[in-house]
DNA sequence: ACTTAAAGGAAAATTATTTTCCCTTAATAA
DNA sequence: TTATTAAGGGAAAATAATTTTCCTTTAAGT
């Protein structure tokens, strides 16, 4: 049998490699990523992969909407597997970022009350101190 | 008489040049502008300034809380005068960025009911198409 | 297994940003 | 005003981030 990693891949078309499949395992266990989180951990399991390689494939994935890049303030994007449409919880004292589901309706009928603006999508980071930190 | 800029500059403790005088007053009329941006637009005023000058002075105004970087999805950077806290509209199609000032109270009780984040700053940009796009 | 189009890796190229160093200028006080 | 000096501007170099090239390897379909 194949991994899940594999269908998921083969589901977005993009070819199976073993770096791909690492490249989607880690970000399945660790939720948020940057560049260099990737690389370094592909390096413990590929010695000789090369940056270029964790540029084309998140690239390639984010191509197939299969990855979004997650922009914060002050801070390096990272890369996640997209999912339902959530906001993102940013921790400025210990970095952790959380997904959070909310419900934006009434920003959204905020917005067309007060202008003609269609909104297709919201990016939501709430910036602050996460539940370890604020103790 | 010194001009609004002048003023304003000094109230951020940033000695007045009229390098950036003319990046306050771009920033004032255009309302969100990348770095090039900002370095087209200098350079009809002032023929040999340098990029590093615009970084430097962006990067200084930053550090004294009176500029602020937006992040945008799939976008360069943009750079804004600081003022009382509001999201943003992007529009696809065209571009345009607005600001709008929604009220975010309803946002963070949700996230006080669900979690134990304690939130400081909340960003919030919207994408979608502007009301002369969308027409 | 055979073929081929795509992916990986090393290195070079490009782009973005920061730093250095020297000259000029704004701010301040005499 | 003018003199002093600490900071800013500009050119170039340095560094960092990202993309491209080119050749070798490999996954996927026959």
């Amino acid at each position: 049998m194949t991994s899940d990693y594999t269908s998921l891949l083969k589901g977005y078309n993009l070819k199976v490699t073993p770096q791909r499949v690492a490249i989607v395992e880690e970000l399945y266990l660790n939720g948020h990523m940057n560049i260099d989180d990737l690389y370094k951990k592909l390096l413990t399991k590929f010695p000789s992969i090369s940056l270029a390689t964790i540029y084309k494939n998140v690239n390639a994935m984010i191509e197939k909407v299969f990855l979004s890049e997650v922009k914060i303030p002050n801070t390096k994007s990272v890369y996640e597997l997209v999912k339902t449409e959530h906001a993102h919880l940013v921790c400025s004292s210990c970095g952790r970022i959380e997904d959070i589901t909310l419900n934006v309706n009434s920003i959204l009928e905020e917005v067309s009350s007060i202008s003609n603006f269609k909104v297709d999508s919201t990016n939501l980071v709430l910036t602050g101190l996460c539940s370890k930190c604020n103790k």
